[in-house]
DNA sequence: CCTAAAACTTACTTATTAGTAAGTAATTGG
DNA sequence: CCAATTACTTACTAATAAGTAAGTTTTAGG
């Protein structure tokens, strides 16, 4: 009768990584997808057997968004100062939403994730951080930035201002997280 | 028959305050507690009407350990590196036992928290970023640390980067952590 | 010693959760 | 046009969640 979709797949992974981002991994249900999808509990589970795969099918994505992030700030002429202000920017937008970088949410329910999720995790964590130290080594190489640390710690520094600044934002508002950011910039040049 | 505990209220929280950083609030429940306890489920709900009780009573508790903290810190003779190693070493203590921060753990579920202790969120992390921005302020003026940013500022970005560490901690393990906290170390001197 | 309050237990309820089995409608390739 | 596959719905189950009402035991104070 009505119309089938071809992509629900893909809409339940969106929709799923808005909603850990808002609530986190054990606070969102296959019912909040279903509704917003007009489609039935048991729809999601045909694309999606269990929970945890659903959640493998969201960190996949994720390392998908970030490869490509990646990639199109490699390929891109940008000093390396404005490549780390494109990522900047990307967590001023989960604050403007009240949501929470993917990795903080995940770290945060941790210890009741499936085992088989895990490593994928790491392997997100370790490509944003790699992505990040990329940049750092670059800027320093050419002169652009300067900072004391390696590039690999400036990176961990750097992410976890970010990280938990948005975090921060979520409770007492936007204000503070602005602050890291300055912060963050100025100490760069 | 059996003699009565006159402080289960004490342990509950006690217990309370370890699911909540092991596990976050939504993935604890009062079964949890009550097992651990010995006792049954409706005793929790004696002692906390509901689960917003509960975490109240949490963050009430955190409240008062950081009160006592700060105010041991200032009544001590520690030069002001040392009491903000006294605070880093907080933050590896959580790393041990595989546990996050309390604010990160209350951040990451804050969205579907109820509105009667989100205040009280607020008012914890102000205390600490105070508590740090204090031990900072005092340091500058004596000389004895130095740093570009306003006390404020700086205090937001070690917070930052201690909260997110813990977090990173559980994921990749701590040797990032480890890296994270030398360099915060090495930053101020 | 007796009474009342404190600190529980027993025995529920209601809601929500992830998950499943079986059936149905639509689409596609042959 | 037919058969198989895809994408669902219907109608469940079992487990767990928070929460409650009513009864019981323990303890402390007068």
């Amino acid at each position: 009768m009505t119309a089938r979709n071809t992509d629900t797949k893909e809409e339940i992974v969106r929709i799923g990584k808005e909603l850990i981002k808002l609530y986190g991994y054990n606070a969102f249900s296959y019912a909040d997808i279903s509704k917003q999808l007009n489609i039935k509990n048991a729809a999601v589970h045909y694309h999606f057997r269990g929970k945890e795969d659903l959640l493998a099918g969201i960190l996949e994505s994720y390392v998908k968004e970030y490869v490509l992030l990646g990639n199109q700030l490699q390929g891109s002429r940008l000093t390396a100062l404005k490549k780390l202000e494109k990522l900047i920017e990307k967590y001023s937008l989960l604050v403007e939403c009240k949501s929470i970088c993917i990795i903080g949410s995940v770290a945060a329910d941790y210890n009741t994730l499936p085992e088989s999720v895990k490593e994928k995790t790491t392997l997100l964590i370790e490509l944003v951080i790699g992505m990040v130290e990329k940049i750092l080594a670059e800027g320093k190489r050419s002169g652009e930035l300067s900072f004391a640390e390696s590039a690999r710690t400036q990176a961990l520094l750097i992410m976890t201002n970010l990280a938990a600044g948005v975090q921060l934002a979520r409770i007492s508002g936007k204000k503070d997280y602005d602050t890291i950011k300055r912060a963050l910039i100025r100490q760069l040049k």
